[in-house]
DNA sequence: CCGCATCCGTTTCGATACTG
DNA sequence: CAGTATCGAAACGGATGCGG
């Protein structure tokens, strides 16, 4: 069953949280930043929730208008839904000027690295990149005034790069240097295509 | 007992929302956005918050290096604290834009009205103004370059409005036109001084 | 009165199992 | 695959207590 308690507040700040505040709400959100997912999506992306949590949110999402089902069985944001991305983005950018990484095993979901290399990526001469990640295949798109993330495996691509979210996290920390070497030697990455323009991306 | 139920994500959104992301947390910070205040001043803030609630929430912020208190007994933002406010704020015009006003007897928080009338105001001539709102004292100064809103009484001030925060935001929203004429005739609302250079505020 | 701490009923969360 | 049902654990919310 939804939630539905509010905070009872006149103030934005307060209707925002009734909203987004709930445990949760904010992470679907960010999972919905780069485009249309389906339930099962969000449960890997998500593995710490539980199926009856994820559709609870989702059905209050939708109920408030922040997620609607243009094309089910996929979940995506509203444009109401999609004015969230620069708010959620500086509340990341925020907790990690000061917040040290949670210790023990760890998950991170292809959203996240993806949202995080999106910003670090610079316009530039155009350039294609497949990334498949936890079973998931994404389309990198640089061209000389944006740089696109969408889900979804690219008609044709100059390099194509195979690794999980939490290595992918490791080697844009460090440009593609000295780790990505590593992880090919050690099978922990694998690139075709033109991995010298991969380089060049950061 | 403060809650301690983390995420376990190492991606910066989740990290934030282990910080300020449970319930009443983002509103406490919004309470401490204009400077330091009490625990009861807090509660008066917000009602429907529990005592322990409040307690915890504080305990947590503190820990997590949200909030401090240089100046026992009132709590403060840290720097990093304070760093929240443009997102914070934010939130609030996100929710301004499509959320519905919630019913029923309604509570408008003193620092509620007054972030909001302070992002109304212009910089211009200089200008002091003393608010009374729910018998908290409040300082709106303007200078050519800024406009600041601090709590306590100023020394002296060119102004002097005492209403009550709901009424005030009637008020504002109306830009201290007829509005302000008619909540002086029912008593309202009390301005002594420069009636004339409040309505020119906004 | 202020600044909490404690107790306790209710709601939400989270894990697991299950169904169309 | 896309959720629902169930149930114990945790968090929330209100009332009350208590030292300073």
């Amino acid at each position: 069953m939804p939630t539905s308690r509010s905070y009872q507040d006149p103030c934005g700040i307060a209707r925002a949280l009734d909203v987004v505040g709930e445990r949760w709400a904010l992470l679907v959100v960010r999972e919905l930043l780069l485009g249309g997912r389906r339930f099962s999506d969000l449960r890997r992306a998500l593995p710490r929730s539980s199926s009856n949590m994820l559709a609870d949110r989702l059905r209050e999402l939708e109920r408030h208008g922040v997620v609607h089902r243009p094309h089910p069985p996929a979940y995506e944001l509203t444009a109401w839904g999609r004015d969230l991305e620069p708010i959620v983005l500086s509340l990341g950018d925020w907790a990690l000027r000061h917040v040290p990484p949670p210790s023990g095993p760890l998950h991170l979901s292809p959203v996240s690295i993806l949202l995080f290399l999106r910003g670090a990526v610079r316009p530039g001469p155009p350039l294609t990149v497949r990334l498949d990640l936890d079973d998931t295949t994404w389309t990198l798109r640089v061209t000389p005034s944006s740089v696109v993330v969408t889900p979804g495996p690219p008609p044709s691509c100059d390099v194509s790069l195979t690794t999980t979210p939490l290595q992918l996290n490791d080697l844009a920390a460090d440009r593609f240097g000295p780790s990505l070497d590593h992880a090919l030697a050690t099978g922990a990455a694998a690139v075709s295509g033109d991995r010298d323009r991969l380089r060049t991306l950061l």
